[in-house]
This record gives structure tokens, C-alpha cells and sequence, in this order.
DNA sequence: CTTTCCTTTCGACAAGAATCGAAATATTCG
DNA sequence: CGAATATTTCGATTCTTGTCGAAAGGAAAG
């Protein structure tokens, strides 16, 4: 992953609502969730809700198919993984083998 | 992790230069940098340098020390890690058990 | 104790992001 | 086709962040 995919799409997680959407779609699973419910299930105005989206959208963190009238979201998780991976080496490349090895989730160092 | 703190140190690592930091501290390991250094081998002014070490030093994500009279920057891998493992939570629970266990590095989903 | 060195704080400006109502677009249903 | 529904785009406002020179704060050296 570059680098500057991986500032976008951690700009993208850090707000607040956008944070909370995303969970929420992480919880929804594959299937996704029209905007609509989103909106509703957070209290976010559907124009803000739709500006948040269309950011977690261009960081590639969620992906959008239309049904109907609704437009459905659903969480790339793939994506979220790519960027946890780019994390993870940015925090143990460059450690000394023992602490590398350390650098297991919940015992880094 | 709390939620609030998972939104701070995202955004602190949203930045083009702040991650670039991040990364350098990373790869210098527990010893950590001078700040003067890291604005040397980053080519970034001092006054912005260490506007950016301040987020970071706030997030949690960065300690600091000081030597003489320089201030010694380290990286703190225990709350990168801790960051990490609160976007894979967020990653994969709520997922069935099939696809739960799926998401490993390197192949979520 | 004065000078030198390293870094931060201050201050002012420029740039970018968040918010949300109103209007526009797209899709289905009668 | 016309009405109803779901969502986006537009636009204006406000808030926040980034930038960096100049001045100030601490710590060591002469």
C-alpha cells in the first residue's frame, strides 16, 4: 500500500461519524446497509451522512451498489486489512528480530 | 481503546508529514531521534516539525525525553499496537465464525 | 554569566473540512 | 406520465488545521 492511499484512508476513519459509520457497516457485514438506515440508525443528516460516504467511498474502505432506489454500503474489508497490514509493518519494520517477533497483537514491545 | 482515542491517533497519523515521522521514529527503534534530526532528514522547518510532533506526543502515539538539550522523540509501539488492534476488532467483529476467521493478514475476506 | 545551541510558543495568514437546508437527480409504483 | 421515495449535489457558513518566520524558553559550554 502507498503511502498516500494509506493517509487517505486513515483520514478517513478519523472523524467521529465516519468512524461510527464505518463500524456500523463492519457490523452489517457483506450485505451492507442502504443509506437511508444509516442515517437513521446514527441521527446523521442524509446530506452530511452522504458527504461522509463519498469520502469513505474515495478511501476505498467502502463499496456502494444500488438497489432499487436505495444505494447500499458495505464495508471493503479487504481494504480495511490492507490497511491494517501497512500499519503493522510501519510498526515493527526496522525492530531488531527478538522485538519483531514481539510485535504480536497485544504485545507490541 | 476507546473510541474518541482511536479518532485522535488516526488523525494524528493522517498526515502526509506526521506519518512520515512516524514511520522515521519506527524505524529508528527505543532509542528514538533528536528532533532536530528528524526535521533534518525530513526537510521540514523546526516550528512545523515540532507542531507535528505535539499531535503526535498528544495522541499517545510518540514519547518524548530529554538528553542535554535536545528533546528525544521515540515511537511508543505498545499504543500503535494497541491502535491496530482496535481497527481489527473493528475489522472483523460481527462477522459469522467462517468469515471471522478469515480475517488474517493478508487475506480478510 | 554570557554565549551558543536546540526546541517550543506565538501570531497571522492560507487552505481545507464539517455541517445541513434546499434544490436536483434517479428509480419505482400507481 | 405523475406522484412518491431515496439519495446526492449545490451553496453558504462556520470551524479546524497546516504553515512557517520571529521571538521566547531551557540547558550546556566557555
Amino acid at each position: 500500500m502507498e503511502s498516500a492511499t494509506a493517509v487517505t484512508a486513515l483520514a478517513a476513519l478519523a472523524h467521529d461519524r465516519r468512524l461510527a459509520v464505518f463500524r456500523t457497516l463492519v457490523v452489517a457485514g457483506a450485505d451492507g446497509l442502504a443509506a437511508g438506515h444509516i442515517a437513521q440508525a446514527l441521527a446523521v443528516p442524509p446530506s452530511s451522512l452522504s458527504h461522509h460516504l463519498g469520502l469513505l467511498e474515495q478511501a476505498g474502505l467502502v463499496q456502494v451498489r444500488r438497489a432499487g432506489r436505495s444505494l447500499i454500503y458495505a464495508a471493503d474489508f479487504a481494504a480495511m486489512r490492507a490497511l491494517i497490514d501497512f500499519l503493522t509493518e510501519d510498526c515493527c519494520r526496522g525492530l531488531a528480530p527478538p522485538a519483531e517477533s514481539a510485535c504480536q497483537p497485544g504485545a507490541c514491545q
